[in-house]
RNA sequence: GGUCGCUUAGCUCAGUUGGUAGAGCACCGCAUUCACAUUGCGGUUGUCACAGGUUCGAGUCCUGUAGCGACCACCA
């Protein structure tokens, strides 16, 4: 053995864990009946972007190859079912980067074109992450390995929108959404970021009908949006304005007549008590729109500028500019009455942090209330527990309050929508495509078809936006028997959407009842570790569609991990330079130092503050043990015992030898019970102090006196303490195997090739079972 | 605006049924032809944020205050 532990030679490691079919748990013949004789412990990896290099938030993973090693050695038939996700926006976003570098855009591109691209990107990168994964030591069975574009995957996905389809889950609407405008695509509340913007309440003077010079002035954050004014609304027990009952207001600038309306929800000590009222621009408005049957007056579109319902000189320009338009306007006019300072919230895209613009557009939405309440029935009943605990109570909060979900967007990297419209029955439905000379055009599908043929929209087809109403058909095939003029929906699913559905999808759930040997054998699954930071986009996705799908909870346990920070507790950024990269650190320190610096001294639930600094201290943990194992071998082969033995004879045992095994009892002891209770920061440190500073410290240190002495065996050498020494070590190498898997196994090998113990791999050994006293 | 979390040694953090304060790193001294200098032995450092309360006993339970952080949220 060499004299350090070369974390290199991890690399042999694997292949044989790999090759032994470890990873690979058997299925019974009769599942569903073994399922309730011995359960298997199933985890389902929390799929990486299949796009991306992993990153140190990845290497938590650490914390399911703990869980999944550990009952592998109880016993269990253990499964971790690795997977990669297409992550729809995140990617798309990342590879329109990549083609703006080429001076090229999402534009230039048909949808099935940039469809391709992006998909052959994306296939250029799978293979990275997939060897990191094995590099960092984790425990996948990759015989089972998914990927939310695999057709099966996809095929699942159709199946259970249909079903959601039919029962009226899911609907049409036009509603108002958060849209960005540069990214093109309507986003979920969740996905939008509020960011407080220091700016002005502008108050303007709007003129009421048939009064000279009698004037409401309105307090507004937006001033652009006036134009689509088509109300002005007052709290009703607001004497200022109890006399205006039945009046009109003119709306400036645009000459329009709109009303005022008497709102409770109006706050009359908030600016003057009267609120300018945009339907189509803000949530809220258009709320008031709804209940009092307003016109709606949609002056920005999907391409961020002013649109055809604004007078003439304000078309064609973005909002910002618009704003200060309209502002020089009605200063000229006479009508600014005031600007004050004020801040507010203002939503972003958290992809690329431009201001949402709230917009009516038509959208698919999923009714989500029935799926929530059962959701939070199984939490609140701890069908589904949620650790650490405090997480369960925001869970049930944001359930409670849950507004129904949009699930449409307008990317084309994703799941397309699988709804086809008949175009002759839909003549309104909008249409964008690149034609033969590959200019882009956009118009209704009965202006558009006068110069292009139906294969040439097709062959070319960017988006299409398709009347609220529109009848759509759940296949090609049914649609094709309405006519020839068909089209699918240019829309995407919410990747959330298709990963929501993960646990089940990727253990072969079926539509037709018929599930896979797999599905009857490994769901519900055990548990399923991720960040809290995607409690809401993902877990709750997961609970409420495995109840929805398959009438099961998807996991028992949803085990929520926190945020790697760098040593002073801060987030790691690129642009902070603070990344610790868990390849570059695996390469220097070994994985085994990487994995176990991240969990050894952390609570659950907790930030996890990495450094250099202390995976340096746990490689040096490493070299420890690979040392400690190296000197017992040492000693044993001074003493040139003929028959090496495990069995300890309690007759001949000292009391430092009955100390050591009594600490190393209840070790087992401790470990195992807080391994059972997620508790990995408290089994590591326990086993790291135990190993360094009572086994070697001093147990080897005074087994080193008793051995080292010009005795031979035969004169009382100490040879009683070699089972002694063997089954410490060994039973540490043990407990330590779930957490730093490598330096372990190659130790073990070592000890059994040398001793001519049993040939087994540690990975399959079995776990330490306790002395009962 | 609502909710949650954190505050313990110079730094990063453990401390799960309440029982005389811990680790790693850093620092100081000594040792070492010895398995490991990726080492060993020894040492320094704390009104456990603050103020009350419960208790024989509180870092731990309760109440309040302050600072920091996070999440959620349609208020013009």
């Amino acid at each position: 053995m060499d004299k350090a532990y070369n974390p290199a030679s991890e690399n042999q490691i694997y292949d044989l864990w790999q090759d032994s079919g470890a990873f690979t748990p058997k299925v019974p013949k009769d599942p569903a009946k073994a399922r309730l004789e011995k359960e298997p412990f199933t985890v389902i990896l929390p799929p990486p972007n299949a796009n991306n290099p992993l990153h140190a938030g990845h290497a938590l993973y650490t914390v399911e190859d703990i869980m999944v090693r550990y009952h592998r050695m109880l016993g269990d038939p253990s499964l971790w079912l690795p997977g990669t996700d297409h992550a729809g926006i995140e990617t798309q976003f990342v590879f329109e980067k990549y083609l703006q570098k080429q001076g090229k855009s999402r534009f230039d591109y048909d949808r099935e074109t940039l469809f391709k691209l992006i998909f052959d990107y994306v296939n250029e990168n799978r293979d990275v992450a997939k060897n990191q994964l094995k590099r960092l030591g984790f425990s996948l069975d990759w015989t089972r390995e998914k990927f939310t574009m695999d057709p099966d995957h996809i095929a699942r996905v159709y199946a259970v929108f249909n079903r959601m389809v039919n029962e009226g889950l899911v609907y049409r609407d036009e509603k108002i959404v958060n849209y960005c405008t540069f990214c093109g695509t309507a986003f979920s509340n969740l996905e939008v970021e509020h960011k407080t913007v220091e700016s002005h309440l502008w108050y303007f003077k709007y003129p009421i009908v048939g009064e000279d010079n009698q004037f409401i002035t309105v307090a507004t954050t937006r001033p652009e949006t006036m134009l689509g004014d088509t109300a002005v609304a007052v709290n009703p027990n607001d004497k200022r304005y109890s006399h205006l009952i039945g009046k009109k207001l003119l709306l400036p600038l645009v000459n329009r007549e709109i009303p005022i309306i008497f709102e409770d929800s109006i706050d009359p000590k908030f600016g003057t008590g009267a609120v300018k009222v945009t339907p189509s621009h803000s949530p809220e408005d258009y709320d008031m729109g709804k209940k009092f049957n307003l016109e709606f007056v949609r002056i920005f579109d999907y391409d961020g500028k002013a649109n055809q319902n604004v007078p003439a000189r304000y078309r064609g320009f973005y909002p910002n500019q618009v704003r200060q338009m309209v502002i020089n306007d009605l200063t000229a006019a006479n009508l600014m009455d005031k600007i004050t300072n004020h801040s507010h919230e203002v939503g972003h895209c958290y992809k690329c942090g431009r201001p949402i613009e709230p917009i009516t557009a038509p959208q698919w939405f999923v009714k989500i209330k029935p799926l929530a309440d059962k959701a939070c029935k199984v939490v609140k009943t701890d069908q589904v527990k949620i650790f650490p605990t405090r997480f369960k109570k925001s869970f049930l909060t944001w359930m409670k309050d849950i507004k129904d979900w949009p699930i449409s967007r307008q990317i084309v990297w994703g799941h397309r929508i699988p709804a086809w419209y008949n175009l002759d029955h839909t003549p309104n439905i909008n249409i964008t495509f690149v034609n033969s000379k590959n200019e882009t055009v956009t118009g209704l599908w009965t202006d558009v078809i006068k110069n292009s043929s139906y294969q040439e929209i097709k062959t070319g087809l960017q988006s299409l936006i398709a009347p609220v109403g529109s009848k759509f058909y759940l296949s090609e095939e049914e649609a094709l028997k309405s006519g020839p003029n068909i089209l699918q929906e240019t829309d995407t699913f919410d990747t959330w959407f298709s990963s929501g559905q993960w646990p089940y999808s990727t253990l072969g759930w079926s539509p037709d009842g018929h599930h896979s040997p797999d599905f009857e054998y490994f769901y519900p699954t055990t548990v399923l570790d991720t960040m809290w930071d995607i409690l809401f986009f993902w877990v709750a996705r997961m609970i409420m569609f495995g109840v929805y799908t398959t009438g099961q909870i998807p996991f028992k346990v949803a085990h929520m991990h926190s945020r790697v920070t760098d040593s002073k507790g801060q987030k790691m950024s690129k642009s902070k330079g603070n990344v610790i990269d868990p390849l570059t650190m695996s390469d220097v320190y070994g994985a085994d130092a990487l994995r176990m610096a991240l969990v050894i001294g952390v609570a659950p639930g907790s930030d996890i503050s990495l450094s250099e600094d202390k995976i340096r201290a746990q490689r040096n943990f490493v070299n420890k043990i690979w040392n400690a194992s190296r000197f017992v071998e040492m000693l044993i082969d001074r003493l040139d015992v003929k028959n090496i033995s495990l069995n300890i004879d309690q007759a001949t045992l000292t009391s430092a030898d009955k100390d050591i095994l009594d600490k190393l009892n209840k070790l087992i002891i401790s470990t195992t019970k807080h391994l059972e209770h997620y508790h990995f920061g408290q089994a590591s440190e326990d086993l790291y102090q135990f190993f360094w500073h009572e086994f070697c410290d001093i147990y080897i240190e005074d087994a080193k006196k008793r051995l080292d002495s010009t005795k031979s065996a035969d004169e009382g050498g100490g040879e009683e303490t070699i089972p002694v020494l063997l089954t410490v070590l060994i039973t540490s190498l043990k407990l330590l195997h779930p957490f730093i898997p490598f330096v372990t196994e190659i130790v073990y090998q070592d000890l059994i090739s040398k001793y001519n113990l049993p040939k087994e791999l540690l990975i399959s050994s079995s776990w330490p079972q306790s002395e009962k006293k």
